[in-house]
DNA sequence: CTTCCTGTGTGACTAATATCACGGTAGCCC
DNA sequence: GGGCTACCGTGATATTAGTCACACAGGAAG
């Protein structure tokens, strides 16, 4: 890792800080499937995403993954960044979507550059205020709309960060809502004669229009 | 306020930072039942409750309440942490449940100690990680279970912060949940049945029983 | 005591979602 | 091509939650 990039990634970093992570920060490759983070696992660093899509998940007592959110290049994982701070365990799950590099860096830094650089600190707290705000969307779509915004609230976050042509199953829809594979099938399919998609076999391609951006949050 | 209740509610933190809060903040006394805080409202200053109970509402565009967590004596607003050091809006509605007393800093000290004192980092990053606990389970309560499990970990917070006898109606109940009375109701007798509590007008007592505690986080 | 208001109980109905049971189809491998 | 497997479509049915209508009960105020 070299400053440069790592300056056109996380802008607004004093100097120094640059520097510091560089120097102490170690670059971890992840193949794409693979799971970076495990329920219950000890965090020992917080990681900030290089490249690649990194996605969490809330897991129940049998397993069942209900997604919450996403990470890509350039954010950091916030909950590592709390659970370091205490040393303690890891409430969700990450998995990474894409081949992926996160840049782990070792929990004592982030203590030390909290006090010694402003900017990191801005850095930790505008990532919790995001972070947060996820989790309070995520919590309007499942109290207070039915399956077919929450299905369209979705696609929509997946077509922000993949791009239009969508490569899924219905059944994976299906797992990160915590729904049935029919249920999704049905209403992409009401979708798909409202104009919004059009589906595959194995990918859903998003059609561009005018209600289908997500609001500026 | 003084150096010496201040330690007692919010004990650990350093010397020094205990007079910086006692000489910057100011006491803000609130009625049960009024609004500290109101969506889109700008917040300057964070809050920390120095007595009484405050309810955390998410809102939705036709103006329902759905509940997410209590803040009580000795916790922060985390999300006047987040929003005072962007100099942005609220995105919940913070209700005060019983008269309570709370101290507000202006936001320019939230900056200031995060570099000045290790113990308000800590502080700062503790109340991140329990809130967003908080909301994690609030997604799991959703997520995963029936509105039947969800009235049952909905009561056990609300008596774990009020004590065995709630004073609340079943009405009240349905609109933090975001159901209907009549359901709410319905699941109380049958609770009622299996003996985990009694109901009474205007009122229900809760009954200790074995699975009656909520898990411990 | 009567009136009135609020809270509660209950049955009938509707809507949304999940589940079951298929049958069809595209693509892969032999 | 034939068979296999994963994905998708669709009707029937079950379950859960929300809605509607109304009856009743307790308590406060007159």
């Amino acid at each position: 890792m070299n400053v440069k990039d790592l300056k056109i990634l996380f802008p607004n970093l004093e100097e120094g800080l640059y520097n510091e992570i560089v120097k102490h920060g170690t670059i971890k490759e992840v193949k794409a499937g693979e799971t970076l983070l495990k329920v219950g696992q000890t965090i020992r660093s917080t990681m900030l995403i290089i490249d690649g899509l990194i996605k969490l998940y809330r897991e129940d007592d049998e397993g069942k993954e209900f997604f919450i959110y996403h990470l890509n290049a350039g954010q950091a994982c916030s909950l590592s960044m709390v659970c370091a701070a205490k040393h303690e365990t890891s409430e969700i799950l990450a998995k990474a979507l894409t081949d992926a590099t996160v840049l782990a860096i070792p929990l004592e830094f982030m203590d030390q550059w909290m006090g010694k650089y402003k900017s990191w600190y801005q850095f930790v707290i505008t990532s919790y205020r995001n972070r947060f705000e996820e989790l309070l969307k995520t919590i309007d779509a499942i109290a207070f709309t039915g399956m077919d915004e929450r299905l369209e609230y979705y696609l929509k976050k997946q077509v922000e960060q993949l791009g239009n042509n969508l490569k899924v199953t219905h059944q994976e829809i299906a797992n990160d809502l915590n729904s049935s594979r029919e249920v999704i099938s049905r209403l992409l399919k009401k979708m798909e004669t409202k104009g919004w998609l059009t589906i595959h076999r194995n990918s859903i391609e998003w059609i561009p229009h005018p209600k289908g951006e997500l609001k500026a949050q």
